[in-house]
DNA sequence: AGGTATTCACATGAAACTATTCTCTGAGTTAGG
DNA sequence: TAACTCAGAGAATAGTTTCATGTGAATACCTGT
């Protein structure tokens, strides 16, 4: 009963939520403001596509939440409507390398590619240059032009190296009828540093750098947002400063800034708030956070998450360890829950991408004539760290 | 004292291995004509 | 004889092991004063 009558309420209840999808990732803006320079010299790039010529290859650069990817897919967007207007063959199509299973190795790229142009590959069984011939053929099929944008492209190559890109630049070559044209995306600048000098001049023929927002710009945009997402009136006064100057913090990433005005907003939802006070930005940011911690967490194999426990079990006795001792405790840990013990390579490694993932701070330290070793500490917020150990503990089959 | 050589306890890299999931191929089997 | 089945070979992938090499500075060891 009292369900009911709650969701009764939550019905009746009218929130100051007017549009919650502008606040989210996936939302694409009418105007991509700030940005208009840059999205104007990307155009002159990519023009040469509407008159199926093959425009240069083009590079884009800058840190997370500068708009890369919005930019870019909001100029394909515009250039497919014209295209569709004057009946220009044009196929452009995204692709976030980043994500597992999808599109992280060659292999996978390029069934994914496959799959765009509507036929299905297998997701294992076939050779690879198997694969390619079908991606080829089909490429091929009739004259167009495809704009292939590759996001998070640094993530590839770091994963499985750079072949691949030289095999797509040379298709080009190989086609009769099509023009392949890529538009690379990378949060790392000097990613272009360590790739083949062949790949890397013909891949970055023209480059682009995404400067992070300033504070003001990300108030903009914020406001912008705010405005559609919210009923007048809800947001606080003083909220979007403090808000955008959280997030110019930390190398201006605008994706931050919204999320957070997002769940503060949600937050004060729930409390049953009728405006958006500031004090929420702080519980906003602590969410966030953690809500990325536990999810990076809980789609981690077994053998990661006990090398975590391991670090959980002994945080609250010391407050710096090193790989040995940890990996002593990771031992334990694993008789516990029956898993093999892993070598001390493997969890060095494992210690290493904890690192990556912000949930512990590594440091390589020299102890001089007492070695060498990652000095590890754990910097969670004290509810945090008690949610983890729960997850972990439930997640391992611990008591 | 000042200089250098060692040495520790791992880090980091590369290659190879394992288990799983999947395709393709072709031999053998079946069933209908 | 065409259709079907099913085992075996071969791929891709994630996670790992094995082997090999690298490394920063506290200490041990000199050396000449």
């Amino acid at each position: 009963m009292g369900i009911s009558n709650f969701f009764e309420n939550y019905l009746k209840k009218d929130s100051f939520f007017v549009d919650k999808s502008v606040l989210l990732s996936s939302y694409m803006p009418e105007e991509v403001i700030f940005r208009e320079n840059l999205i104007q010299e990307a155009a002159n790039i990519l023009a040469p596509a509407l008159r199926e010529e093959k425009p240069s290859n083009l590079f884009v650069y800058g840190k997370t939440g500068t708009g890369k990817t919005l930019s870019v897919k909001y100029l394909l967007r515009t250039m497919k409507e014209i295209a569709e207007k004057n009946n220009i063959n044009i196929v452009s199509i995204y692709i976030n390398c980043k994500l597992k299973r999808v599109a992280d190795t060659e292999y996978r790229l390029i069934a994914r590619l496959i799959k765009e142009f509507g036929e299905e590959v297998p997701a294992t069984g076939l050779p690879t240059d198997e694969v390619y011939n079908i991606f080829y053929t089909l490429l091929d099929k009739k004259k167009q032009v495809v704009l292939l944008v590759l996001d998070e492209i640094d993530q590839l190559t770091k994963k499985i190296g750079d072949e691949i890109l030289y095999n797509l630049t040379r298709i080009n070559a190989e086609l009769k009828n099509s023009q392949i044209c890529l538009i690379g995306i990378s949060n790392s600048l000097i990613f272009s540093e360590n790739l083949d000098p062949r790949v890397r001049s013909s891949l970055s023929e023209e480059e682009l750098i995404f400067p992070p927002y300033n504070a003001l710009q990300i108030q903009d945009i914020l406001r912008k947002r705010g405005t559609i997402a919210f009923k007048e009136g809800a947001v606080e006064a003083g909220l979007i400063e403090k808000c955008a100057a959280y997030a110019a913090r930390e190398h201006g990433d605008v994706r931050r800034a919204i999320d957070l005005l997002r769940v503060a907003g949600e937050l004060a939802e729930r409390a049953g708030s009728q405006t958006i006070p500031i004090t929420y930005l702080d519980e906003a940011e602590r969410k966030v956070e953690s809500d990325r911690i536990i999810n990076a967490t809980i789609s981690q194999p077994k053998q990661f998450q006990s090398v975590l426990y391991a670090l959980l079990y002994v945080s609250p006795q010391k407050k710096n360890f090193f790989t040995g001792e940890i990996y002593e405790v990771y031992q334990g840990v694993c008789r516990k829950c029956r898993l093999n013990v892993l070598t001390q390579r493997r969890v060095s490694d494992i210690l290493a991408e904890l690192d990556m993932l912000g949930i512990i701070n590594a440091k390589i330290i020299s102890k001089g004539r007492y070695g060498r070793t990652r000095e590890i500490s754990l910097s969670l917020e004290e509810g945090l760290e008690r949610r983890l150990r729960e997850v972990l503990e439930k997640s391992l089959g611990l008591a």
